[in-house]
DNA sequence: GTATAATCGTTATGACTTGTATCTATCTTC
DNA sequence: GAAGATAGATACAAGTCATAACGATTATAC
């Protein structure tokens, strides 16, 4: 039982097998940055969908809960939580629309606005660190793959 | 209400504030992956762990239900369910190893082999189509950077 | 050789994320 | 004004994933 190559344990097990599968890979490399990148926002109090939301309603200041559910592809229920915690926390206002009353205007407070700039700065040094490897060149490659795969699964030509 | 710059509605919202982000990105494709991979899987009673693991059995044939999982970075406890579901499908055979009574020595069944079989080419197929946009050159380079990726952030140089 | 520690498979459990159905209030359309 | 659509919210279900703990078995220490 010690050299035996009857069937087993002689072989390292390994996920070569898998390897081949592109989606598989992307998994993997997810994963890594998913765990890594939550760990990078956790000292702020945040998660990825708060500094997500946080980004997604500085660049669009006034924007409907809505809206904000479409641009993050999340569906509007699970907003309502991320939006009742950062308007807890005084990061975001919600203002009635006169012309609208059944929508909230998000806003950055000025909390909001410090705290998502701390964050986007520890973000980006993150991702600087973390994308070492890979040349200009390569993230640019690897972007622009990125998108047309999710271009091409999502159907939009 | 109309062409008013008051607040936001002239300007659409989108996700493009989010878009310099990699991680962002490797979200969103990961995203129609796994949704579109599922998809695929689905008409033969699979799912992407359960392929997974059919994936890592038929490569090493004899492993043990902790080495399944080490390789398919899952919790042993979560793996239960996977290899309950595989041989009461009749998929994969467990026997017991005599020189360790405490492990299981898991093996493809014909039908299991036969399924893989299946699978492999039905994931295949998809994946030709999903990275359509993709030259071969485009797909190397995205399984080296992914690599890089996922070696930098699991710490292994 | 026996006592201690470690491992395998398992069960139970909780945290977290995400989607669906439904409700009220409000707006739009006819 | 009535019917339908939309915004936000609530409740609920399903899936993923990790941790703690247990019996059975093996390895290690003394």
């Amino acid at each position: 039982m010690s050299g035996g190559e009857e069937t087993d344990t002689a072989k390292k097990v390994t996920d070569a097998a898998l390897r081949p599968f592109l989606g598989f890979n992307l998994r993997r490399a997810w994963n890594v940055i998913h765990a890594d990148l939550g760990a990078t926002l956790d000292p702020l109090g945040l998660r990825m969908i708060t500094f997500s939301a946080l980004v997604v309603i500085g660049d669009n200041p006034g924007l409907s809960q809505a809206q904000l559910a479409a641009a993050l592809s999340v569906e509007r229920p699970n907003l309502v939580a991320v939006t009742d915690e950062l308007t807890r926390r005084g990061l975001i206002s919600r203002e009635r629309v006169p012309s609208d009353r059944r929508t909230y205007a998000l806003r950055l407070t000025t909390a909001g606005a410090r705290l998502l700039a701390q964050a986007t700065e520890a973000v980006h040094a993150h991702e600087t660190s973390l994308y070492a490897g890979l040349t200009g060149d390569d993230r640019a490659h690897l972007l622009g793959a990125l998108a047309k795969i999710e271009a091409t699964g999502t159907g939009r030509s």
